[in-house]
DNA sequence: ATAAAATTGATAATGATTACTATTATTGAA
DNA sequence: TTCAATAATAGTAATCATTATCAATTTTAT
């Protein structure tokens, strides 16, 4: 993988929101600092950095793939009224790869949680 | 919300399969009882029992959303190789939205949980 | 029986994402 | 530094799941 400033601004972008943006979320973003930016650069770059392990992707909705610069173990609440999507801590759910392993034998590579309702912002 | 011979035989055919098929799945399915169903009435009706709280829908798979004829709590397990979805039982990881709200003070509606893995079937 | 409302099949449109391509940038060795 | 090989880019076309549209048909309530 070689160098390319739009990469490093994509990340870079991603690393200083914490939104979990869309990839045309960040699309927007970058065009501040790159007027020229292509959003098929943008995908390209941020599916490759997924691939790489740098981010990751969460599915959020039913529709856009949401993008994450925070690799550590942690689940996400999005509110199904502004769409924002929290981080959620670990420590609500530990060990549920254990726990599947010990209530049905499967072995989980991954193991997300998403809950889903009303953020304390939008219940007012 | 009127009768039709083709959203019986949808339910039907859903409630018939454990395979968490997809829209496309099940119009193929469909197809063999009535052979003039169009993909847009499948479509069109696995949303309206979805929304009716008949069926559940779920997504953050890849790419497709499937759907469950399963209203109890449970949780997913999807097979990397076979893409194939396992349910898990709600035991693995209970009161999720307690545990978040102890933990947070958010409330959750719901709570999804996706196991990701090779299923036991396609480690041989 | 009949008119209003719901549903259908066929297909066009949408929207997120990916593929393609000619051009430009990066890299490592001579 | 120069240069050829490789990788990345911008722009745009293509893809593919899903939705919208609409004239025709079916269901339902009166």
């Amino acid at each position: 993988m070689n160098y390319s400033k739009q990469r490093e601004i994509i990340l870079k972008t991603l690393r200083e929101n914490p939104i979990h943006p869309t990839a045309d979320m960040l699309f927007a973003l970058v065009r501040n600092e790159l007027p020229n930016v292509s959003l098929a650069t943008v995908y390209r770059n941020l599916n490759q950095l997924a691939e790489q392990g740098v981010i990751r992707k969460i599915s959020a909705l039913d529709d856009k793939v949401h993008f994450d610069h925070n690799l550590e173990s942690h689940y996400h609440f999005i509110c199904i009224k502004c769409k924002k999507v929290y981080d959620v801590p670990y420590d609500v759910a530990p060990d549920l790869a254990k726990a599947l392993r010990e209530h049905t034998g499967l072995e989980a590579l991954a193991a997300d949680v998403l809950f889903k309702g009303i953020c304390n912002h939008c219940k007012h």
